[in-house]
RNA sequence: UGCCCCUUGGUGUAACUGGCAACACGCCUCACUCUGGAUGAGGAGAGUCCAGGUUCGAGCCCUGGAGGGGCAACCA
């Protein structure tokens, strides 16, 4: 039952209505990658979207490359972006598939089009093109090859393959509407030459299909059910609509059975401080400003393995953000704990120091060392392991756990005070060593041998807990610290060339990190916590045996540093000042006015029935206004009243209630009239019925017709407003909810609504509303 | 300036299709702790973009407006 009634993201609910209602026999989604750069976790979203419906309902997720577009492509993504997706889903089940198999069947299709006049061979130059398009404001113009004959058209295209024209010299077109209002169906291109080398059809192909035609065709053609995309693409949709019809028609012409795939939009996923474009990707990457595609400071796929995120990270990270059509971007807060709540369980424990500070201990005999067994699970990771940890009287502590001069509330190490060493001794600082520059160089501490290996003698509170490395036992290795890609969290930010928003401390190289000698053992892609610094990850490429290079995956959660932060921050904004912030943006909205909004012209005739309506039955103006928008309404409206209806209330019924039971449908295809609406007005009027069955009974005459009288009577829908056969309902709907009861005689007044809505529902929409509300009133009592 | 999409705590989402504004991240307490981690228990934080309207009842329906995003490649 949960499991049903969990809450799923506007697409998975159309999937699963549409599996309800047998639309489909499988769900076929797909993932179509242009292979002309990395695939960024942007795309990761998309992938598990599209692999993941699929595997919920048990479907299928075709991974097909988009290579339609000869002179951006190279294979060489096609094998990255291949490894990128086995990474993230594991299987892709059939494929890799291209798009570029599917030519020759996109190249009938094509001539299909010409044939029945809705494509033209068009020879206006790129220039003259773009001009007669016309602009957002302006209609488009025909072109003057737009009448050419499908025989000369048909001849044209074909010797286009042929290879006998030079790229631009002519392109193929739809033949849709050069006036439309959406730009994309002013006679869209739909192929162009090209006389460019293939990755996979190296010079059979001299023209290439478009875009919004290629992807629609191979859609269809993989039997693609839902094809999911990003919200650019909604202009894109009716394009994509007509194509897959004229692909039904042709694959009926020729006696074959075509789906139809559907296209729906999504938010493409933005993340705080870096850029998700493939072509600024690009930029980064060709201007050396990182280190190639597999930086772990970029957002690829390859970028973050390399860095140590792992697939369940991003996997949790997506459900995290959900799937919605709002334009948003993300905190990377949520990324990183995303990752900080997989690699908890997955990395081992060991210690190394960054910034290293020398630690004496004098009281522990000189040149003596013991070995602690140190287990590398927190207690609360059930895992077993531990490692053998070398102690010794010269240490390396990490110099931010120590400070001269502490902070409130610091409780690592300070002069004269205590702190204990991870899995060894407590130590007190007795010495502070400056070096010529006033710097410390060392610390002279004693050791208390009764606290060795976490032993807490009776009333020895040591608040802090730091880590350290034995001197003689440490190995120094190179750590690579990374963060925030850009200093802004939108780089891409109006104006400004984004690439001056770089972090210049994005990668900070530690060339010699101290660390224990368990973590120099460590082969290279392996996760490892170093404690109370961060979790790492054994770089795959730059490591050495024995000698690993360290990327710093993410830091741990650091309440501490949080507040040192907020201490400098200002304070956020109190409920007092965001109630005069909105009281700013109200006197802003009111200097400028209530504008003279422009009303939609009007035919005369409708112009003269509107003002009928206000003056003669004294409509409110706006609902004057909404009916006698189309005739349609106007028609019904004036037939009721001529039946006998109240105006007002009509009005109402068929401005605001009306359009919720139309949905999409038109007023014209109602299965009734003016006669059945006023009939319906007359019931609510008198009281036969409430609004709330009202609008039932409503719903049923949009559904299947028929007049409301007989509805009402065959949903039971009469109007109960008598106490005494409401008194049962009203009493139920108390007895089962007592605890919400007690909370409404608390004070919480607005669950009235909820015990109305209780009853209403439980007389099927019968009961009298008002009089439950005075009911329940009376019941409840006046709330303390 | 035309058309399309979007707007719910600081952030990301949910709300049985008109009836309790919920969850997660972040933040703050406390507990536990040999990681200022993890975990557990609490808490603060939302006039649901604004203004009108319909309704017994609106985050959800209607009207108008504001703000954000997209659309005028022979890119995808």
């Amino acid at each position: 039952m949960p499991e049903e009634t969990r809450t799923r993201d506007f697409i998975r609910q159309i999937v699963a209505e549409d599996l309800r209602a047998g639309k489909h026999e499988e769900v076929v989604t797909r993932f179509p990658p242009e292979p002309n750069g990395f695939l960024h976790i942007g795309h990761a979203k998309s992938i598990l979207l599209n692999f993941g419906i699929a595997e919920e309902f048990g479907g299928r997720c075709n991974l097909r490359f988009d290579d339609t577009n000869p002179v951006t492509e190279d294979v060489r993504y096609v094998d990255a972006i291949v490894e990128d997706v086995r990474w993230l889903v594991g299987g892709i089940g059939a494929g890799p598939l291209f798009a570029s198999d599917y030519f020759e069947r996109m190249y009938a299709l094509a001539e299909f089009l010409i044939r029945e006049g809705q494509a033209y061979v068009d020879s206006q130059s790129e220039r003259e093109i773009r001009e007669n398009r016309g602009t957002v404001m302006e209609p488009g113009r025909l072109s003057r090859f737009a009448e050419r004959a499908p025989e000369e058209s048909l001849e044209l295209f074909r010797r286009m393959r042929a290879g006998e024209f030079p790229d631009g010299a002519h392109v193929l077109r739809a033949r849709i509407d050069m006036a439309s209002k959406n730009m994309l169906l002013r006679d869209p291109l739909l192929y162009r030459i090209r006389h460019a080398h293939h990755h996979r059809t190296g010079e059979e192909w001299c023209i290439y299909p478009m875009y919004d035609f290629a992807h629609t065709v191979e859609d269809a053609i993989e039997g693609i059910t839902h094809s999911l995309c990003t919200l650019e693409f909604d202009v894109n949709r009716p394009l994509y609509d007509w194509v897959a019809e004229r692909w039904v028609e042709h694959v009926r012409s020729e006696g074959g059975e075509p789906t139809r795939p559907r296209q729906i939009e999504f938010a493409r996923l933005q993340l705080e401080y870096t850029v998700m474009s493939k072509r600024k990707l690009l930029t980064l990457v060709s201007e050396g400003r990182v280190a190639g595609w597999d930086d772990p400071r970029m957002p690829t796929l390859a970028g973050l393995r390399r860095r140590g995120v792992t697939p369940q990270a991003i996997r949790t990270f997506s459900e995290m953000i959900g799937v919605t059509k709002a334009n948003t971007r993300i905190d990377v807060g949520k990324l990183e704990y995303a990752i900080r709540d997989d690699l908890n369980q997955r990395a081992p424990r060991l210690m190394g120091v960054m910034d290293p500070l020398k630690v004496v201990i004098t009281n522990y005999a000189e040149g003596e060392s013991e070995t602690f067994e140190a287990p590398v699970w927190p207690h609360d990771v059930p895992k077993e392991g531990s490692r053998p940890l070398p102690f010794t009287g010269t240490l390396w502590i990490d110099r931010d756990d120590f400070r001269e001069d502490p902070p409130e509330g610091f409780h690592r190490l300070v002069p004269g005070g205590e702190v204990r060493l991870r899995y060894a001794y407590v130590i007190r600082c007795d010495e502070v060593v400056r070096g010529d520059d006033g710097e410390v160089t060392e610390l002279r501490c004693s050791y208390l041998p009764e606290t060795r290996g976490g032993a807490n003698p009776e009333g020895r509170r040591v608040k802090g807990t730091i880590h350290w490395v034995s001197a003689t036992h440490a190995l120094p290795l190179e750590m690579r610290l990374y963060d925030r890609l850009f200093s802004e969290s939108d780089p891409e930010a109006e104006g400004a060339d984004f690439r001056e928003g770089l972090n210049p401390e994005s990668l900070v190289v530690v060339p010699e990190a101290l660390v224990e000698p368990a973590v120099a053992a460590l082969d290279p892609g392996l996760h490892v916590q170093l404690e109370r610094v961060g979790y790492f990850f054994t770089d795959p490429v730059d490591s050495r045996p024995m000698r690993p290079v360290l990327n710093r995956t993410v830091t741990l959660r650091d309440t501490w540093a949080a507040r040192e932060d907020a201490a400098g921050g200002g304070a956020p904004p109190s409920r007092e000042e965001k109630r005069q912030a909105r009281e700013r943006e109200k006197e802003r909205e009111r200097e400028r006015g209530g504008g003279a909004r422009q009303e939609p012209e009007r035919l005369p005739e409708l112009q003269k029935r509107r003002e009928v309506y206000e003056r003669e039955m004294q409509l409110e103006p706006h609902e004057a206004e909404v009916l006698t928008r189309d005739a349609a309404s106007a028609d019904l409206f004036e037939a009721g009243v001529r039946a006998g209806a109240t105006p007002q209330l009509l009005a109402n019924w068929i401005v605001h209630e009306l359009p919720r039971e139309l949905g999409e449908r038109d007023v014209t295809t109602l299965p009734f009239g003016g006669p059945e609406m006023a009939e319906l007005a007359a019931l609510i009027e008198d009281g036969t019925v409430s609004s709330t069955g009202g609008r039932q009974v409503l719903g049923e005459m949009v559904k299947g017709g028929g007049r409301p009288e007989e509805i009402v009577e065959r949903l039971d829908l009469r109007q109960v407003s008598d106490q005494d056969a409401l008194e049962k309902l009203v009493a139920d709907a108390l007895a089962a909810n007592p605890g919400k009861v007690e909370e409404y005689r608390s004070g919480r007044t607005g669950l009235l609504g909820f015990f109305v809505g209780q009853v209403m529902r439980a007389s099927g929409g019968s009961a009298n509303p008002q009089v439950v509300k005075e009911m329940l009133d009376e019941r409840l009592g006046a709330p303390r």
